[in-house]
DNA sequence: GTATCGATTGAAACTGATCTTCAACTGTGA
DNA sequence: TCACAGTTGAAGATCAGTTTCAATCGATAC
């Protein structure tokens, strides 16, 4: 079972089921950074609001784009500096889907699992609490603690199907 | 839930439990890549032979090291070209922990996901068939039909946690 | 054995994501 | 106003992985 090459490219847009994220339903986003020790700056605020109002897994190079739009001048340092100050506090999500570049989201309210595309790079939120708990069985089994997990289901998704059917 | 850096070095060697592969069962390893299409040349089968007898995950820069050790002028390229070669074929899967690197293994039989130490970076391998049986629920609610899967669980192992007790 | 020709190789240069450095800027408090 | 710490943008560095290209290999025909 080799792995695919999602043949995705940066600029794409990809949209996915979400969940409200927290800080979108009406918190004080520089408040939100401030409760996490994070000075919130003009260029950390608009880097936050762009993931939490964003419907999708955006890479950093989007990001810096989607930011530029209000502030020109940022650049792309102080775009990976912010992501990781607020994967550290916790207030981000990396991840690596089969890309050869990271991607990023604000931090969900409950942890999810991902169902990703390999045709169209659309990606798909979901969870099953019994797959959590059949993870801390194996932990347990071999004696690991869990602090995290990853689990990502690579596949095809109805519409890509749909248009194999039309154009096999 | 942030992520944690695993705190792993390239030369680190990882040890993880891995179940007998079927190339190292006495299988030509040259018709193994005849087979699969992959014109069997002193360099593939000595890539090939290094992640078969391996007990780890390795990345590109160790399979590297230990071949030079045999063909001391192999070049990286042709690791790279290898390896892609072997994944394209499904003989050997690629992994990205939470390197920024990616680490390979030879197929094995069976599909199994890993648990990974954050400290100390072992990896061990499981597998949870019921797991499996939840995510093919879980693609068919959202209408994806399942081409692969990767499920890491990131924690603490035994003896890291038994030294933490030791040294807090 | 020898000629032919496509496949494969090693070395070096390149690419692209990410990180580091550094001087300039900003905000805050004395 | 001054000092100072924290933050920023720009440019350059880094590093895993890829591409290019000339040299070599290996299968096949003769």
């Amino acid at each position: 079972m080799p792995d695919p090459i999602v043949p995705r490219k940066k600029t794409t847009g990809i949209s996915g089921s979400v969940k409200n994220r927290p800080a979108a339903a009406g918190v004080d986003l520089s408040e939100h950074l401030r409760s996490h020790g994070i000075h919130p700056t003009q260029q950390r605020l608009r880097v936050l609001k762009v993931l939490v109002e964003s419907k999708a897994h955006l890479s950093a190079e989007e990001i810096h784009g989607l930011v530029r739009a209000q502030t020109p001048r940022i650049g792309l340092a102080t775009i990976y500096r912010t992501l990781h100050a607020l994967k550290e506090k916790g207030l981000v999500e990396e991840h690596r889907f089969n890309d050869e570049f990271s991607r990023y989201e604000a931090m969900p309210a409950n942890h999810h699992d991902h169902l990703i595309c390999i045709e169209c790079g659309k990606v798909v939120e979901f969870d099953q609490p019994l797959i959590e708990q059949l993870q801390l069985a194996a932990a347990k089994e071999n004696h690991f603690s869990i602090v995290f997990h990853r689990l990502e289901i690579y596949g095809i998704c109805e519409s890509c199907a749909a248009l194999h059917k039309k154009n096999p």
